[in-house]
DNA sequence: AACTCGGGGCA
DNA sequence: TGCCCAGAGTT
């Protein structure tokens, strides 16, 4: 019988601590194929909130494949980068008439490197080393590698696959292992104390973080007008999204004034790297149409689909209006 | 390898 | 306001 190695303790660390996720309960195609379009740039814990209503509107694969895109984008509303909810609509229809092997994987819309090393390590088990940002800064802080140097830190994790099947381990454990513990253990702020690797770490031994590597990012300050033409039943002039965030709907952008002005209101959000200042001009209208195509929707109980700046602009309107109501006039 | 794609939450 | 997060696609 073999001694157990530090690498026998991270997995028994991993089967003791793992989180019970949703999509980890039945590791088919279809699970880690939905689960892995919405982790990707997303924390775990928004994704819970949508994966379980995504999968009960679209249940199978099948279903996913025969429904309309507006559909799926408003299970996908909230959720950010709504190019991911298209693609994966696209993946599905895909999916349904062929099932990739081996390296094709990378050629379905929206399944990049990552997603299809996780495909295939988690639903059918291949001894491919799957390599999020969680596990690259496990692997740059418990080897010693720079976190810039993708290359070397996916041979080391692909040795580190076979080593594991060497030993009695499943593929996908091995790389949720890794996974799990950048994403309780080994975090943006280590604990190093609970770590059953940290008598075999590099950082630890180290005492010093030195291994990951941060570039800077320059956030760039943009400002966009709107116009919320309300009518007096309190409906509000919606369109689909301009410019981005393709497939949803929102304020239009400030091009005409119509009816009477009511002043307005300001929010800001963030974007990748952009900071926007929205204003938004609000106008009381009778029923004309404003020239753009759109809809008439009520402002609290809007049945479109929305990004996250729309809700707000939405939610803020309501505000504005109910402080005019307030006022003398 | 670097850049963009335009998300959302959090401290 | 800056930063993180189970990245992908393009040049």
């Amino acid at each position: 019988m073999k001694k157990a190695s530090v690498f026998d303790r991270l997995m028994e660390w991993f089967f003791r601590s793992r989180r019970d996720l949703p999509w980890r309960r039945d590791r088919s195609l279809y699970s880690v194929l939905v689960s892995e379009m919405m982790l990707q740039q997303t924390q775990v814990s928004r994704v819970v909130e949508y994966y379980g209503r995504f999968f009960k509107r679209f249940p199978t694969l099948e279903t996913l494949a025969e429904a309309s895109l507006n559909e799926v984008y408003q299970l996908w509303g909230g959720l950010g980068y709504y190019r991911r909810a298209r693609l994966l609509h696209e993946a599905a229809k895909s999916l349904v008439k062929d099932i990739p092997r081996g390296e094709a994987w990378e050629k379905l819309p929206g399944i990049g490197k990552y997603t299809a090393a996780a495909v295939r390590a988690f639903v059918f088990n291949e001894p491919v080393a799957v390599l999020d940002a969680n596990v690259k800064r496990v692997l740059a802080r418990f080897r010693g590698v720079l976190s810039s140097h993708e290359k070397r830190l996916s041979e080391l994790m692909q040795l580190l696959v076979c080593y594991g099947v060497k030993r009695g381990y499943e593929p996908r454990d091995v790389n949720e292992a890794f996974m799990e513990l950048g994403a309780l253990v080994c975090s943006k702020k280590r604990e190093c104390m609970i770590c059953p690797l940290h008598l075999a770490c590099c950082t630890f031994l180290g005492g010093e973080e030195r291994y990951l590597v941060v570039e800077k990012k320059n956030y760039l300050r943009v400002e966009e007008r709107c116009a919320a033409f309300l009518r007096p039943d309190g409906k509000v002039w919606l369109v689909p999204s301009e410019r981005w965030r393709e497939g949803l709907w929102d304020l239009p952008l400030l091009r005409q004034r119509r009816g009477e002005a009511l002043g307005g209101f300001a929010l800001s959000y963030g974007v990748t790297n952009h900071r926007v200042m929205r204003h938004v001009e609000v106008f009381l209208v009778e029923d004309e149409k404003p020239d753009q195509e759109g809809r008439w929707e009520d402002v609290t109980g809007c049945s479109l689909a929305l990004g996250s700046p729309a809700k707000k602009s939405l939610e803020m309107l309501c505000e504005f209006v109910a402080m005019l109501k307030n006022l003398p006039r």
